[in-house]
DNA sequence: CATGAATGAGTCTTCATTCAT
DNA sequence: GATGAATGAAGACTCATTCAT
């Protein structure tokens, strides 16, 4: 009873995103996955070792694209000294983690738990803001000057009040609009607003 | 294994906070938690209804915790007007956002399901930032002016780019400074002058 | 809904050995094992930490009482020089097998699997013969004779003419009865004879 | 991945005869066959019905190769009455049972079953012993005397103290070295002696 | 002949919860 | 209050077997 060949595992990775960002990791059942995706749950262990691999595959695949979008970012505004730059690389943040909301949600909740082999976050945060620092220390360099900020200090900075930010508002978009009503283009209309008022104030006033 | 005799209800929720903020809410054992406790399992049943009930007193007990907070921050600083203002009232939030920092854990996690439930920290944020509003405004109003801002706007805001980057500070303290092998008095520090550069900085050139 | 309280795990036990003995152990089931025990399933794993465990348990005992079984019959037969001393101590033994008899067919079964964790019976047949060796040297010594046979030959001629044949005389007895339509007085008369005319022959032969 | 074509199907049995004697029936499986066969699972089922039927094609084998050896045994030693055939014969019974031994492993863990449709061992061992008496007591009456052993004693006689011994030895054959770091020629040595001391001396002074 | 994909029916194990004392 | 024992209902994972190509 083939269907479109090989697509059921694409079906079985999409449908696990779905409930793991409903439920969470603990909370998600693979015979539940295996209802969404359509496919018999023994399919499931014939493509993945276990519910731990789907989320490894999974994860291992956000931060591919995370990679993939960072660049891209990165080659399309080489330089950051225009005013409205930091306001773009944002935007292609936040579509980002817009898209791959579900699964930011379940590598928030994953990262908080004790056990380190769970710190995806951090790691992904590590990777984002280093590179981001890197860009920015050749910017300076490439005029001469000297980039003055440490790493640590930078790291927390940009963690806790820049890729944060954008991954909770990601993460609770759809649960924002659901208890306050709100459109979608309001919600982001006031984000963007708070995030220009806030992290990219800084940026701009630290990064002259 | 009798103690000091009906502290075992207290005992039975700090080990449930323990286990619920290491291991998520779905992935506590009961077990774990009477052991923890050096309570019997049955026991939990005597005093609890359900785990969910266990979960719902600490969130309970969180939500005062919070309001008491807030109440007496606002008593202390009843006039907004002063530029160092914010920055205790926000001291004074981290600080309890850190004391509760385990149960942060657990109500982001919980608050990112799908299920409208769990949204605790839609609830809480939306609380704290009312009463906030709620204070700003009547600070504007006794100077005979006009809250000049909406509470959509506000809510967004404040919760995005005040509650929750606090909130995730909290969340992810032990995990960064173990990821980081960072002091807590570094983290601390760091994390202050970002939070100042950023929402801080926002408040002061909003509400003059 | 408790019974005779504690009795339960006696019950698994009692239960498992059964079952591993009609099915061996990988066939056997764990929903047929509570079954039969009249026990919920989950209760096994009350008791016990897996299937796994409830053979090492069976095993356990198993050896404990045939170190009973061999410490007794050389309390009771201290001197071997008599003709009739190893009738009867092997008649202890067959008595020993038959009554563990499903245990053994599991310790023949487990003990011929690759993985070295399995070998119970070469354990088991160790013990017995070194304590069997140790006792007919002593013999040999108070008498101020020298004790002339190597303990790898012992172990070998021991082992496998004399411990497996009545482990396997004990494994086989049920499905010999029935296969042959034959009386337990007639097996066991026929088993005598023959054990007598070789490995008993040999003893007698052997050891002066 | 074809091979020799055809040749499959021996691979099969090969890999199958491997891994049943490794693991037991029960814990062999499937995918491990076809992986030690170099085969698609699928295949397998091309060539036998199911997992069981693999087992009944090998054992087939068995018991024709053992009906072979013990043909060609009486053929080359007639006449028993010289001391040494015994032990020619029982020559050929091991060499043919260390051969097949990864089989009789099988075969014994099967036959302690409580189905007697696993009887395999039963059968084999009856048809070896009531062949074995047929030729001695032809070689009785071709000198005119009468066989004077009734067939139920000979068939428990030498079934646990002839057949299971040499079975036995065969499958403990590799774990025994393993166990005591014995070589192949010590094991068969001390067995040899063993053997003759017992079971063989049964014979010379049974049948004259 | 051969294979990758698919599946139904288990199979062990877990877990929140309850009960008798 | 407190506990050891007990249980129903899942839960993750397995496995022999089949199917389409």
């Amino acid at each position: 009873m083939k269907r479109d060949t090989a697509e059921s595992k694409e079906r079985i990775l999409e449908a696990a995103e779905a409930v793991f960002a409903e439920t969470g990791f603990d909370g998600a059942r693979v015979d539940e996955i295996a209802k969404r995706a359509g496919v018999n749950k023994a399919l499931i262990y014939y493509y993945f070792d276990s519910k731990d691999a789907i989320l490894d595959a999974l994860f291992e695949e956000l931060i591919k694209k995370g990679r993939q979008v960072q660049n891209r970012t990165l080659a399309d505004f080489p330089d950051v000294r225009q005013d409205d730059i930091f306001r773009q690389v944002f935007d292609g943040f936040v579509d980002f983690a817009l898209q791959n909301r579900r699964l930011i949600k379940v590598a928030l909740a994953e990262s908080m738990k004790a056990d380190p082999k769970h710190a995806i976050l951090l790691k992904m945060g590590e990777q984002i803001i280093d590179t981001e620092i890197e860009n920015i220390k050749q910017a300076y360099e490439s005029r001469g000057g000297v980039f003055p900020y440490e790493r640590r200090d930078l790291l927390v900075t940009e963690f806790f009040t820049g890729v944060l930010p954008i991954f909770n508002f990601a993460a609770f978009y759809d649960e924002w609009m659901a208890y306050y009503s709100m459109s979608e283009a309001e919600l982001k209309a006031y984000f963007f607003d708070a995030f220009k008022s806030t992290h990219l104030a800084s940026h701009l006033s630290r990064y002259k």
